[in-house]
DNA sequence: GAAAAATTTATAAAAATTTCCGGAAAAAAA
DNA sequence: TTTTTTTCCGGAAATTTTTATAAATTTTTC
């Protein structure tokens, strides 16, 4: 269920989005000041926010700005609501972390679809993990499945590149052996002793540079 | 890392911008009249542009023109800088495809949020809503369900459009199979394991051109 | 402290396995 | 029907694992 939250000092606007949004099948909360808008976040972690930005005391700009530092609130969607001729000159909201603006007054349709816009925007990538590695002189690509040097670029298979990743997460971090299986291969699988080793030398032919390090009866590092 | 180009006559202005840029981990590339800039947008295609409108020869405006007329560099975000006493009314600079004015002089802190704003716009999906691709040598024309290479018009049946929608959607990133079953199929519909095969296969027939790379035991994309 | 033994890792090549392609054809939809 | 979508299957290709042997490192023994 996807969980939405709206702030506004307005309870009539409140009422309207809300009802609007619960029909569509929705999992709404409402909040009508900027400080329990903050609260509530942090406790129900809705999804996407849509947060007015012209409240008393706590307007939705710095609501954005507090609800952008919390870490597990970080990807949250969050959407403006302006009146159609507020003053935006002095705000730069996509600067706080604005995903979008949506103007008062709002047709039902309009603004449900715009919702539904950005919810699936943001569903493509959890954005929460990490893409890319860059590091010495290596890009490491999770989206291509691709490392670069400079302007060569290196295409690895699977395991050898979920090796290379799981080193490179964690420069300098030396994993044992029993660390890498469990990561590589799960608690399923059971390859022979020389399995690792083997990865680790395609590895290392093909970076050429020699950042993999082999710790004598410890494990392997990424170093650099 | 994102690419941006900045085209200005001014070398000072050129210096000043790229410094602070580059501060910014951005890669930046110069140019000091409208012909090199062209070229060079054409060689490194940036992800943005920073354009100057007042220039001897070819003004800001033309460049911009010429650029958006290149399939290649459509989707490149366009930034006119302008003096800030500029006489505006003769051009439309949206109108030509420009995404944002900046107004020299400017402070580096402004310049900065502006330029991120502007790429973080355009970062979003490349639009759940947007109706065309242009990729390497295709049009992809989503409501006609239909590929255009130069002249020749390739009608696809709409799994394959759809997948090769998807894939060129992010040109370069690998979608597993698992990603293209719930983007295509939805969580609905179960197929086999060789469907999606004989659809990249289809696909491969009809482009003839071998953008679809696939990556063994990970999945495919689109790769120009 | 040096030599031998034991342990651990590296390397190369072969074997096993997984994954993919291409053709054909059945099934489903238009 | 015709078109589109899906399944099936043999063979090909790439990846992964194992095997065997060499090299390096550590430990033991004298």
């Amino acid at each position: 269920m996807v969980k939405i939250l709206i702030v506004d000092d307005e309870n009539d606007i409140l009422d309207f989005l809300s009802y609007n949004l619960k029909k569509e099948g929705f999992e709404v909360y409402t909040a009508n000041n900027g400080k329990k808008g903050l609260e509530l976040a942090s406790e129900i972690r809705p999804q996407l926010i849509v947060l007015d930005i012209m409240m008393p005391e706590l307007n939705g700009i710095e609501v954005c700005r507090q609800l952008k530092a919390k870490p597990e609130l970080s990807n949250t969607i969050i959407a403006f609501l302006t009146a159609r001729n507020e003053d935006l000159s002095q705000i730069n909201a996509l600067d706080v972390g604005g995903d979008d603006f949506i103007s008062k007054p709002v047709k039902p349709q309009v603004f449900i679809s715009r919702i539904k816009a950005l919810l699936r925007r943001n569903k493509g990538e959890p954005g929460a993990d990490q893409m890319q590695i860059i590091i010495a002189d290596l890009e490491i690509d999770r989206q291509r499945f691709q490392v670069k040097r400079g302007d060569e670029v290196i295409d690895l298979p699977k395991k050898e590149f979920e090796l290379l990743w799981l080193l490179a997460s964690k420069p300098g971090k030396v994993f044992t052996r029993e660390e890498i299986y469990n990561k590589i291969w799960g608690n399923d699988v059971i390859v022979g002793d020389r399995t690792i080793d083997v990865h680790i030398r395609k590895l290392r032919e093909k970076l050429t540079n020699d950042h993999i390090k082999t710790l004598k009866g410890i494990g392997y590092k990424f170093d650099f």
